[in-house]
DNA sequence: AGTCGCCTTGAAAAGCATTTCATAATTGCG
DNA sequence: CGCAATTATGAAATGCTTTTCAAGGCGACT
């Protein structure tokens, strides 16, 4: 409809941003492909040469135009990253971390000098991403956290398409998956209610996500290797990802309260904590509660939660560096990072 | 290095993610012009050649290649943001706040089919900026937090790049910015303290911050404002924008603690508590707390915090249209947005 | 001294889609 | 029935970089 306002004029600051890499080699008077080899640090150019083409180069403040790049080469050297805004708007992750490992994956892709695509929301089938990867607007994917897309991504796993995924990792996924100790993490959840003689076991989390599904099944492991104990395992509140002091209220009010909870996440343990003090049942004195992810506010909860703790750290560069691989042609395997349980006061 | 192992073959399923415009062109017997504007909906086809191309594409599963498309036009449609992982990283903003303004970018991008393209960290001077920019990686930047860059910031305004910026908004500022009335919501916070009758306020934060200090400031005015009572605004605890149990409980050590804190977010806040208690200080009983942001923990914290309400949900869709109207040549102005006080027990 | 081979450089093609301009086909009108 | 005006389509150029291939210049070796 506009549009006038910048086309009329050429001659202001605008101009300067059309410099291509013709211009650079006219004025450094060599050739496109010696600019090319100079700036891709290929070692066939005379050292003087070199130096005359960076010197105009950055006196003219050029950048080469990564679009072009892109086009010409197969690689785009960029990567999609998959997060799930979705349940996140809902205030269901609510920790920060996602966005911890949403950061380590940034970092690591720069050290590689690989830009990162936020994939748009919504790409839930299979052909939504072909369509994506085929655009080339990527090489491949890093899915940050499954949630109930499972299967989608198993039937993409076949189809060639470079991915990696944070979450549970089994061994029949067909596709690569980085993830903590979900299984470990829960059975330490349950090691803790053994050597706190608590035997009304209560998990909280939708096991139809499957890194929960590990975790409840390492807490199941635990209730079973206990000695000289019957340990009830209450049903699943089988909430959806969602938690809210509420909910947990509300499937208090029929039975009889547990004296273990073990929420999926640390947010979800401070709803639990909520729920229960509205009842009159304060942790550690009526029942233990462990969360999950070890988030900072955790630490200052009254009283401070105890929690599962994901090596974080190293997981941004580890998506990273399996994606890599499978980009260029190689079929890693999936690994499983520690578990550790912080033991604080409930 | 390696490289052959998907060289070698071409019969594979790699075969097919080649597909160009001109394969399509071909099968649908057409010439790639053709298929071109079928694909951008030009009326200049024939109803019956359209849909053939289209069976075409669909049965292949072609998808345009945009890369090729970007390099064509001038604009990209691709919009870089910017986080302040840095910060973060260091258990600093800890809130999921910022997450919740990128899942709001994120969403009204991709309704306006823009690409996401997440700025690498360290794009910290002006220079670091146009090169990115220049490269054609993005047609604008919305850059979410400000930090203490503001400075960098205004200097970027004047480089002609289209910018948004969340963070403080001030009329002499030169870029354009949309946030909350930081102004305002520290106003709230103070009146709150006048209202329970509390003289010690203590603010907790870095004021380097733009967005901090107009908080403060506006605490400031709520102690000026208040009649009969002589309120004693403590000196600033300036410690750095990360805030553990343990700056506070240093802090606290060397003076007569205060009877009110306003934490610049509802993570200090939560630190805040920890180290008063400890301290034998209970909210809301020997002091008044309020924190930033409203995250949902907060509620369900004990004591329940007191906390100033952004309204983040809108944010999202107004930095991006904010940033449009400026890629399409126009100078829009800068956006407060109200905030609210969520009263709870502290 | 002559030939071979290496090193540096440039011309041209390729990568994929869009846009301009020209052409062929069709319609409308006198 | 012939000419002008549309309309649908294609050829070629464009956007910017990288890669291949060829050529020219130089020293080294026999």
């Amino acid at each position: 409809m506009s549009g006038e306002a910048t086309k009329g004029r050429s001659g202001r600051g605008r101009a300067s941003a059309r410099l291509t890499m013709q211009d650079i080699a006219r004025l450094a008077d060599v050739s496109t492909p010696t600019v090319s080899r100079v700036l891709n640090g290929s070692p066939l150019v005379t050292e003087e040469t070199r130096e005359r083409v960076l010197e105009v180069a950055r006196a003219h403040g050029y950048a080469v135009n990564r679009n072009a790049q892109k086009l010409r080469h197969a690689r785009t050297n960029t990567v999609a990253v998959m997060l799930d805004f979705g349940s996140h708007r809902h205030g269901a992750i609510g920790d920060p971390f996602v966005f911890e490992l949403l950061a380590g994956v940034s970092e690591a892709l720069s050290v590689r000098n690989q830009d990162l695509l936020l994939s748009p929301p919504g790409l839930d089938d299979v052909r939504a991403f072909r369509d994506f990867h085929r655009a080339r607007g990527a090489d491949g994917f890093i899915v940050l956290g499954q949630g109930t897309r499972d299967e989608m991504l198993r039937s993409l796993g076949k189809h060639d398409i470079p991915l990696v995924v944070w979450g549970a990792v089994s061994s029949d996924a067909g596709y690569c998956a980085v993830g903590s100790d979900n299984l470990g993490g829960g059975r330490l959840a349950g090691e803790h209610f053994v050597s706190n003689r608590r035997k009304r076991w209560l998990f909280v989390g939708d096991i139809r996500h499957e890194e929960l599904r590990l975790r409840y099944e390492g807490l199941k492991l635990a209730a079973q290797g206990a000695r000289n104990v019957a340990i009830d395992l209450l049903p699943i509140a089988s909430m959806a990802f969602t938690v809210t002091a509420e909910t947990v209220a509300s499937y208090l009010a029929g039975v009889a309260p547990p004296d273990a909870v073990f929420a999926f996440s640390d947010t979800a343990a401070m709803a639990v904590i909520g729920a229960f003090r509205d009842r009159g049942l304060i942790a550690p004195r009526d029942y233990s509660l462990v969360g999950y992810n070890n988030i900072p506010p955790s630490a200052h909860f009254h009283p401070a939660i105890t929690t599962i703790d994901q090596k974080t750290d190293v997981a941004g560069a580890l998506l990273v560096e399996k994606l890599m691989e499978q980009i260029e042609g190689d079929r890693p395997a999936s690994v499983v990072l520690p578990t550790r349980m912080v033991r604080r006061e409930t």
